[in-house]
DNA sequence: TTGCGTGCAAAGGTTTTGCATGGCA
DNA sequence: TGCCATGCAAAACCTTTGCACGCAA
C-alpha cells in the first residue's frame, strides 16, 4: 500500500485551490503554471505535473483530453462524495462545460447498471456534443468551411 | 470552400481498410504504422497520422485518449449515417470498448435536447465506468465493502 | 533528522512540419 | 501536367525522470 506522508507545502495548497477556483472548468497543466508565472507565484511545471497525478490517484482531480486541445486537461472534482450524480456536457466547439444534474440522466445510469452490467462513473463521463450556442451559429456557418480548428496559412 | 481532391492512394486504402478490421477497437497511430511495418507494409508514420487526421476530419474516425496508453487512440466510425445512434461505454479498467444501443439512451438524447439545449453526437459521447468483470475483480481486490453490484450479466 | 517535495535540466514519447520526390487524375 | 500524397529528418510539444537541495513533520 501507499502510505505516502503527503507534506502540507505552499505549492501544493496553491494548485489545489487553484483547481478549486475553477470550478468544474478544466485547464492543461501548461496554463496552470504559465498561470502561476503570470502571478508572481514560482511553482515549476514539474511540481504541477506531479500534485496533478497525485491528485488524480486521491480523485480529486480528472484528466481527460479534449478536441483542439494540445496536452491533457485537468478538472477538479472535489469532494464527490457530497456533489450528488452529475453529469458534464461538453460543447465541442467552444469547450464550455455544462453541469447536468437531472433525474432522467440517474435514471440511465440504474438502467445501465441493471441492464448492461456497466457502472457507470458520472465523474468521469462526458456527453460530447453541441451546445444551443454553438448550434445556431452552426448552421449559419453550415457550407462555409468551418476553420476553428486550425489552418494557420501565414 | 474545402475541396481537396483526396486522392485515392495505397496507402490511404490500406489505413482504411485495416481501421475498418478492427471493427470498433481502438489503436494509436503507432501502433498502426508498427502494424503495418511487420506485414511487409511500408507506411510512413507521418502518413499515418496525414491520413487519421483527414479521416477525422471526415467523420470517418474518432479519436480520443485512454487512461494508461500513451498517444491518441484512434476508433473507425464507419459511415455512421447507416450505422443508427449508438453510444459507447469503456471501461477504465481494462479499456474495453462496448457498444449500446438502447431506446432508453436514445430517449435521453431527445430529452438533452429539448430540455438542456444541447444536441448530443453518439459518436463522440463516451460513458465512462467499470465493465462488470472489473467490477467484481475490483470489489474483490478492494476493501471487500458492499457486494451489492452483482447483477445478473447477459 | 528523516524523507517527501521542489526545481532544473535532460530524456522519452508523440505529433507536426519542411522539403524534395512520387503518384493519381 | 497539375496537385496532392508520401517519406525522411528535424522540430515542436507534452510529460516524465534523475539528482541535489529545501522544507515539513
Amino acid at each position: 500500500m501507499k502510505r505516502s506522508a503527503s507534506y502540507h507545502t505552499k505549492q501544493r495548497e496553491t494548485i489545489i485551490s487553484y483547481l478549486s477556483s475553477l470550478g468544474s472548468a478544466h485547464i492543461t497543466a501548461g496554463s496552470m503554471a504559465e498561470y502561476f508565472n503570470e502571478q508572481g507565484i514560482s511553482i515549476g511545471l514539474t511540481t504541477v505535473y506531479r500534485q496533478l497525478n497525485k491528485l488524480i490517484q486521491k480523485g480529486l482531480v480528472r484528466k481527460f483530453s479534449v478536441d483542439g486541445i494540445n496536452g491533457a486537461c485537468y478538472q477538479y472534482l472535489g469532494d464527490e462524495s457530497n456533489m450528488g450524480d452529475h453529469y458534464h456536457l461538453k460543447c465541442e466547439k467552444c469547450g464550455e462545460l455544462i453541469h447536468l444534474q437531472c433525474d432522467q440522466i440517474e435514471a440511465l445510469g440504474q438502467h445501465i447498471f441493471e441492464r448492461h452490467s456497466f457502472t457507470l462513473k458520472p465523474q468521469k463521463t462526458l456527453f460530447c456534443g453541441t451546445c444551443n450556442m454553438c448550434y445556431l451559429k452552426e448552421s449559419d456557418d453550415a457550407v462555409l468551411e468551418t476553420t476553428y480548428g486550425k489552418s494557420e496559412s501565414t
